[in-house]
DNA sequence: ATTGACGCTTGATGCATGTCAATCTGAGTT
DNA sequence: AACTCAGATTGACATGCATCAAGCGTCAAT
């Protein structure tokens, strides 16, 4: 009993300053004592499964969730039946920062895959920030990099093809992952071609035939929700100007 | 000499406690003492003219913008000569929140009419929001609220067909002018038909077909930029679900 | 193994919207 | 007043993608 007990504090309580994400996370940059303060606050539940919900539309908004592993979808249900699909979050991601400003949650949340999720109760946090300047500072930007990438969203709903778009989902679900020390090359996907096509504000169908055409083209090698990048250069050329922070582009 | 002084620090100098849009910006909810001290810091500068900018993408960032009269419009340069219009800003509207990530302005922001902008620099901003904890709970609201509406757009650009998007347009000037204190249905719009059709994602031709089939179907009355909504809630029933703050349709 | 359900793929067709091109309008400018 | 020029409108046409429909692989339950 005791023994069991120990095992599983072990697995599920990762601390903060322990956690392979901190660096992404909302500790980055913070001293160890403060570190120990977030840490204090944070909640960590058991895993969550596929279907599983953080929160839904319309509840009231008490917590910010960071992905620690798995991968998560937010949603709005749209007008009769269909959903549309806002983000899908990989660990190292925050998610609930749009709910802050109305106290009240305007998507769902919903797991893709077994997955771990730190809550932060978001009250006990902001007085927390506010004795922890540089706490407060990231806060601040990782609301304002949320800003940024919507912005990015923007233009690629606005402006490109649906070639385009695919590529640079994939590019970005390359990148994000690589960033946490997976292959940029080889991963699967948590989500099904309805919620690809959702996200980009396409049909599955025409998600579909992009997977096909790209495999015919020698970009990808996919089967089912596996992906192997075989030309990463081609996708991020075809996904248009930000192929990754890798050449700066001077304006003039 | 004196007495020119005295009239143009009049005429330039609105202090925030006599700002008429305190209920909308940053001094909301701040007691009389703390808005003295937000006012200390704010600078505002002589009224701009139609095509100054107030920031050019990759300029290093350092303070914050809020429209006090006039408008605004963010854009991002994209390739080759064309433009994506990411945002126009209204009176009471924070510009920037997107470049507090990487202090580095992503974008560009460009006036559209003559306007008044009060410039706010952001390292003092930020100190002064650690120490007025209802200040600093007010940036996160703001910071909320735009990642909403971010979401709200990509909703927009990812379900919605041309009608849908021009009312959803139509509609959100209108309440924003409104909660101003200017009329809902009937007003002036200080951007091109380009500059809408790129804000979103449609062509011009197809933006200037829109305007005149809602006129013939006794929706508006346009002329030029002038524009007389004649059948408000029918434009916010074609715009799609979120009308306004009228009606709340529950979930179940 | 059989069944059924679901997600994915593939083909055929139509439409909304982009593109191209011509004309029109209004605001300056000379 | 005549000229100029950018923006706006309107029409003709082309096409990318949605839609409809059918078939196929995969997995879970029985």
């Amino acid at each position: 009993m005791t023994q069991r007990k120990v095992i599983s504090f072990d697995t599920i309580r990762v601390a903060c300053k322990n956690c392979s994400l901190s660096q992404l996370c909302l500790p980055m940059g913070l001293s160890p004592e403060d570190v120990e303060r977030l840490d204090a606050i944070i909640k960590r539940s058991r895993p969550l499964h596929r279907g599983d919900h953080l929160f839904r539309g319309g509840e009231r908004f008490r917590s910010l969730y960071v992905v620690k592993t798995g991968s998560v979808k937010t949603y709005a249900p749209s007008e009769e039946g269909g959903e549309q699909v806002l983000g899908f979050h990989l660990p190292g991601e925050i998610i609930g920062l749009d709910a802050i400003d109305k106290s009240c949650h305007a998507c769902s949340a919903k797991v893709l895959e077994t997955s771990a999720i730190c809550e932060v109760p978001f009250q006990r946090f902001e007085e927390l920030a506010a004795s922890i300047p540089s706490l407060q500072h990231q806060m601040y930007r990782l609301l304002s990099k949320e800003i940024g990438q919507d912005a990015d969203m923007l233009l690629l709903l606005g402006k490109k093809n649906a070639e385009e778009r695919l590529a640079a989902f994939l590019t970005s679900m390359s990148s994000r992952l690589s960033r946490r020390g997976l292959s940029p090359t080889d991963f699967y996907l948590s989500m099904s071609r309805h919620e690809i096509g959702s996200y980009l504000g396409l049909a599955v169908e025409t998600v579909s035939r992009l997977f096909t055409r790209f495999q015919e083209d020698g970009l990808l090698r996919v089967d089912r929700k596996h992906v192997e990048v075989l030309d990463l250069p081609a996708l991020e050329m075809m996904a248009g100007s930000p192929p990754s922070n890798t050449h700066q582009q001077r304006s003039n």
